[in-house]
RNA sequence: CGGGGAGUAGCGCAGCCUGGUAGCGCGCUUGGUUUGGGACCAAGAUGUCGCAGGUUCGAAUCCUGUCUCCCCGACCA
């Protein structure tokens, strides 16, 4: 791998430069299958970090992990009919369970499906596990005291995608896929709420990364779903990323596996549900959101190595003193609980480690040399830039702690004020179209909901309705769409997104 | 699937026009000197030139076919 390839600048090609972060910060590589990704080491700790963070979140709201399997036979899911024209195009089909030798003309050995060993129904490989799970649900719902299943599962899914790119949009993803059933109406639309809240905070609080939320348009919700809420993050080219999504069901898969349950009073009614999930596409946002030209930046909370230190020294002799000094700030760091690591590798300059480590968007390196270990101290440098300061070796687990803290807090600050300034409101479709083409960002209009009239925008502009915002949606009495000049029945958020 | 580009060492590329025994940079290995912001010297290792045919004494190079990947569009968490 060349090292010294500069990462480009993300203002004259972001696409390239999101790559280069990606390769230099060496978290993934893709796979030899089309677009399916390798997560190395470092790129799948974020995602450990992640998961890890997401599922005391679930736990906390009453939910528990479950696994579901990975092939589903193929008439599931033309069980629900939208279900299946959302996804069918981009399905990977299992058809045979076994191979056969073959010998080709220049006598080189081969292998094919052998047609003895067709199945006869196909198999799909899960672009989602509704139709599994609600399969399943069927079979394990009778009562109302069977209510509710709240259940999540981690997974891998696969959706044969055309274009892909790396942690945005890969044909197989990890992600987790919350699956709920309800005797209410109203219990299973305040777990889409409660769910979506989840998503927010944890996007703010552990990836650093402000959200919009809101309500899809029809044309944008998934397919199945009867409302389609999201989290949307502005990433640093000004476009929108969909950073995780939460369906209210209805009774869609309900009735489509035939899932009833029976009340106190003795009659069947069709379940409620629900479904949520977020993928490892928020690796990809986390790295858009606070990376600089320099590589990848990560907020502390989801770094696999919060700290490294980095013992340096002349003199042969000298290596030993230092090596253990800093072994001591690492046992301290890693007894408080602070993923640290030392990297001691020798015939290294201490300064080729240190273009390393921002590469891979370790937020803290704390050098420790002679002149630090005289003085009982070390050196700080944040990756978020400022000038370098000395921190105590006697209270460093502490000072650590709060350092990393206000590293996440200012990602958090730094990206709320981009979003912001790059948010726009607007009335009028002329003014929309020339801002947008200037300096792209979020555009927050009066609308009317029209599906004609939002896919002659995305033609026009590329821009889409990424959601109609919750905090927005009061006072529209007066108001007239932006575009249409009926009156208005949303405010909408359009934005070009991945 | 339509339009454009590219397949040569782990990565990035040159060589192809004008056929003649495979090159460069980075990385890697070994030894030595170095080490507070990308070290240097020396010695090494690494190739089915995408694949299959053809032309030729001889093909990375010319011809034909084929596969794959990338970019732009259609699909999309």
């Amino acid at each position: 791998m060349a090292t010294d390839a500069p990462i480009t600048p993300r203002a004259t090609d972001y696409s390239q430069w999101y790559l280069d972060v990606i390769r230099e910060a060496q978290l993934a590589d893709y796979s030899p299958v089309k677009g399916s990704l390798v997560l190395r080491p470092h790129g799948f700790g974020i995602w450990e970090e992640i998961k890890a963070d997401l599922d005391s979140r679930f736990k906390a709201t009453g939910h528990v992990n479950a696994y579901f399997p990975l092939f589903i036979p193929l008439s599931f899911l033309s069980k629900e009919a939208e279900h299946v024209e959302g996804f069918a195009k981009e399905c990977a089909v299992v058809t045979h369970h076994r191979l056969r030798e073959t010998i080709s003309e220049s006598g080189k050995k081969g292998v094919e499906p052998d047609p003895a060993a067709k199945l006869e129904e196909p198999l799909i490989v899960r672009p989602t596990s509704e139709t599994i799970i609600w399969h399943m649900y069927g079979k394990w719902i009778q009562s109302h005291r069977d209510l509710p299943i709240l259940i999540n599962q981690w997974a891998n899914v696969v959706r044969w995608e055309l274009k892909t790119r790396p942690f945005l949009r890969t044909a197989e993803f990890l992600w987790q896929e919350g699956h709920t059933a309800h005797a209410t109406e109203q219990e299973a639309l305040d777990e889409t709420m409660t769910m979506l809240e989840v998503y927010r905070s944890f996007a703010h609080e552990t990836l650093a990364m402000p959200v919009t939320t809101g309500k899809k348009s029809s044309s944008e919700r998934f397919a199945g779903a009867v409302d389609t809420f999201t989290i949307e993050a502005m990433m640093q080219n000004n476009w929108a990323l969909q950073a995780g999504t939460s369906h209210f069901l209805g009774q869609n898969f309900a009735k489509a596996f035939d899932v009833t349950f029976q009340t106190e009073k003795g009659d069947r009614k069709l379940v409620w549900a629900t479904s949520w999930g977020v993928s490892t596409r928020l690796v990809g946002a986390a790295i858009m959101s606070h990376s600089d030209d320099t590589g990848l930046v990560l907020p502390p909370k989801i770094a696999p190595i919060q700290v490294v230190v980095i013992p340096i020294y002349r003199k042969a002799h000298e290596r030993d003193a230092v090596v253990e000094f800093a072994n001591k700030i690492v046992s301290d760091l890693r007894d408080s609980n602070i993923r640290v690591t030392l990297d001691d590798r020798p015939k290294m300059k201490p300064g080729a480690k240190y273009y390393e480590w921002e590469r891979k968007g370790v937020p803290l390196r704390l050098e420790v040399g002679p002149r630090d270990m005289a003085k009982g101290s070390a050196f700080a440098a944040k990756r978020t830039g400022g000038d370098k300061f000395s921190m105590m070796a006697d209270s460093i687990a502490k000072d650590t702690t709060s350092v990393l803290a206000d590293i996440q807090q200012s990602l958090f600050d730094s990206a709320l004020k981009r979003q912001l300034e790059n948010t726009y409101s607007l009335d009028n479709y002329a003014e929309f179209t020339q801002s947008l083409a200037e300096k792209g960002g979020f555009y927050l209009v009066p609308w009317r909901d029209n599906a004609e009239n939002e896919a002659a925008i995305k033609a026009e502009t590329k821009a889409s309705i990424r959601c109609y915002p919750n905090a927005s949606q009061e006072g529209l009495e007066e108001r007239v769409c932006f575009y249409s000049g009926e009156p208005a029945t949303h405010m909408a958020l359009f934005a070009r997104a991945f």
